[in-house]
Formats: structure tokens, C-alpha cells, sequence
DNA sequence: ATGTCTGTAGTATACAGA
């Protein structure tokens, strides 16, 4: 099964770029973020273009911001929404920001997010960054064994994540609390399986559009597939899908994509009989 | 040096967010 995350930064524009990157990586399960259309927009621009290569789709859009979808081949079943307990900015809100979507694809329970990018260290939108983080950990902690968390998660896990990490010192996505929060759901079970199959080398997935920032590979990790125990240990290939971030209107986030191996059958992961079923040793 | 791209408002170009 392979599972692909990708900020396009505004689906409409980008509909030229996803449905040939489709046709190219052919992956099962696309986690995509920043529609900034609502479901029903993206249905119209979609819908049967999707349709015809075999994709159910969820989507939880707004007009003009934010906006998150999960595109599936094999199963989109309980499709939630937002987060339970989702906090706003700004808070209270009544109507929150569209940045989570999850749902049941081929036995695993698939989050696609977008975290708020929490502009300044210390404003309100960064304190409603940190609560977010805290959010989605509780979800992924209440819900199944088999999890992903695919997304903008808008923050750099390690200094090895930025291009130069003097020249971020103080900003937004690479604080220690950021850090903290992300490492929240590596305290829950998750692992950042890009990072544990390349744990020496310069990877990144975002690079500002300007100033040739691309060209020169002065970027950021800050998308992510965080995996559970049990799907990280199938995880067979982790790349970031640089060519797509080239060419004609390209969006400023590179593709993430993750090869698993076949589920063992009946259950998940490793079964170890209880000790009465065990045969005695010699 | 704040460089580009996006959506909105609204019809030319400014603003905000990233």
C-alpha cells in the first residue's frame, strides 16, 4: 500500500500538477492539505476525475483557507471531521478551521493534517498551534493500534529540518515547545518514518518560493508521515517527491511518500500466544 | 533587500496569509 501526503497549497491551481502526479505515483492513499476550497468546490473540480481512477475521497474544505482530504483505493470507512475537543482561533471558536480529516483505509486509521502555522512565537495563533498539537495527540491516542498522521504539521522536528538552523532561531517551527508538542505523539507511539529511513541526510519538503530558495535546496522538513508501531514496521520506502516541486506552477511543498508491506494476515502486528498455548521448550 | 504565490474584493490593484 503506498500513502502519499501533500500540501498543495490551493487545490484549484494545482489540479494541473495532482491529477498527472496521480497518474504517476499511483499511490492508494493520498493524504492532501490546503485545498482552500470547500467540499463542494472540490467535488466540482474533482470529483470525476477522481472517480475514474478509482479514488473515494473525504474532504473537509472552507472557502479561501486552510482545507484537508483524504483520497483512498482501498476503503474510506468512519470518516471523522476536525478533532474532538478541536480548539479555535480565534477562541472560542463556533466554527473551526477545516486542518484534520481522518478515516479507516486498508485497516489503518488515516489522519491528514494541516497544523496552524502559529506565525509568531508567544501571539495567540501560536498558543492555538500548541493546543492543536495537543488535539491531535489525544485523538491518535483514543483511536486504533494501526494509525497515520500525514500532513503540513508545520514544524521542523530536529535543527537537521531547516536549512540553517541559526537563521531560524527565534522563529515559528522550530521552538522548543513546537518541538515538544511534536514529540507528544511520538510519546504516544508515532514514529517520523522519513526521518528513521534517512537519518543522515539533508531532507527537506518545503521551500519558499522566493528568491530561488528551491534552486539552491534552502528548505524545511515540515511535512510528515508519523507512523504507529505496527505500520512503521511495514514501512518498505520513505521519499520526498522532489520532481514534483519542479516545473510550471509547481505548489511550495514537495509530496511525502511511504511504501508499506502487506498487513500480516488476521491481525496486526506481531500475535504472541498467551503462555498456556505456548509449546514447553525441550 | 521581505524577493513569490495564493484568495478575496472587485475590475486595478491592495491586502493578508504563508
Amino acid at each position: 500500500m503506498r500513502v502519499a501526503t501533500w500540501n498543495v497549497n490551493s487545490v484549484r491551481q494545482r489540479v494541473p500538477r495532482l491529477l498527472p502526479w496521480l497518474d504517476e505515483r499511483r499511490p492508494d492513499v493520498v493524504c492532501l492539505q490546503e485545498l482552500k476550497v470547500t467540499r463542494e468546490a472540490f467535488t466540482d473540480l474533482l470529483g470525476a476525475e477522481l472517480t475514474a481512477r478509482g479514488y473515494e475521497f473525504a474532504v473537509h474544505g472552507q472557502a479561501q483557507w486552510n482545507g484537508v482530504a483524504i483520497l483512498s483505493t482501498v476503503g474510506l470507512d468512519d470518516v471523522q471531521a476536525g478533532l474532538p475537543d478541536e480548539p479555535g482561533f480565534p477562541a472560542p471558536a463556533d466554527d473551526p478551521e477545516a486542518r484534520a480529516v481522518s478515516a479507516s483505509c486498508g485497516g489503518v486509521r488515516v489522519h491528514s493534517v494541516y497544523v496552524p502555522n502559529g506565525r509568531t512565537p508567544g501571539s495567540d495563533h501560536y498558543r492555538y498551534k500548541l493546543a492543536w498539537l495537543a488535539a491531535l495527540k489525544a485523538a491518535v491516542a483514543a483511536g486504533p493500534e494501526a494509525a497515520l498522521v500525514c500532513g503540513d504539521m508545520n514544524v521542523a522536528p530536529a535543527d537537521a529540518d531547516v536549512f540553517d538552523p541559526a537563521a531560524f532561531v527565534g522563529q515559528t517551527h522550530v521552538t522548543a515547545p513546537e518541538r515538544a508538542a511534536l514529540a507528544g505523539l511520538e510519546s504516544v507511539g508515532l514514529r517520523d518514518v522519513v526521518r528513521d529511513h534517512w537519518p543522515d541526510s539533508r531532507v527537506f519538503t518545503y521551500w519558499d518560493y522566493r528568491a530561488g530558495m528551491f534552486h539552491q535546496d534552502r528548505g524545511m522538513r515540515i511535512d510528515l508521515i508519523l507512523a504507529s508501531a505496527p505500520v512503521a514496521a511495514r514501512v518498505r520506502a520513505a521519499w520526498v517527491d522532489r520532481k514534483a516541486r519542479k516545473g510550471t506552477a509547481p505548489s511550495d511543498h514537495a509530496p511525502v511518500i511511504v511504501d508499506l508491506d502487506e498487513a500480516p494476515d488476521g491481525d496486526i502486528g506481531p500475535v504472541v500466544p498467551p503462555p498456556s498455548a505456548r509449546p514447553a521448550k525441550n
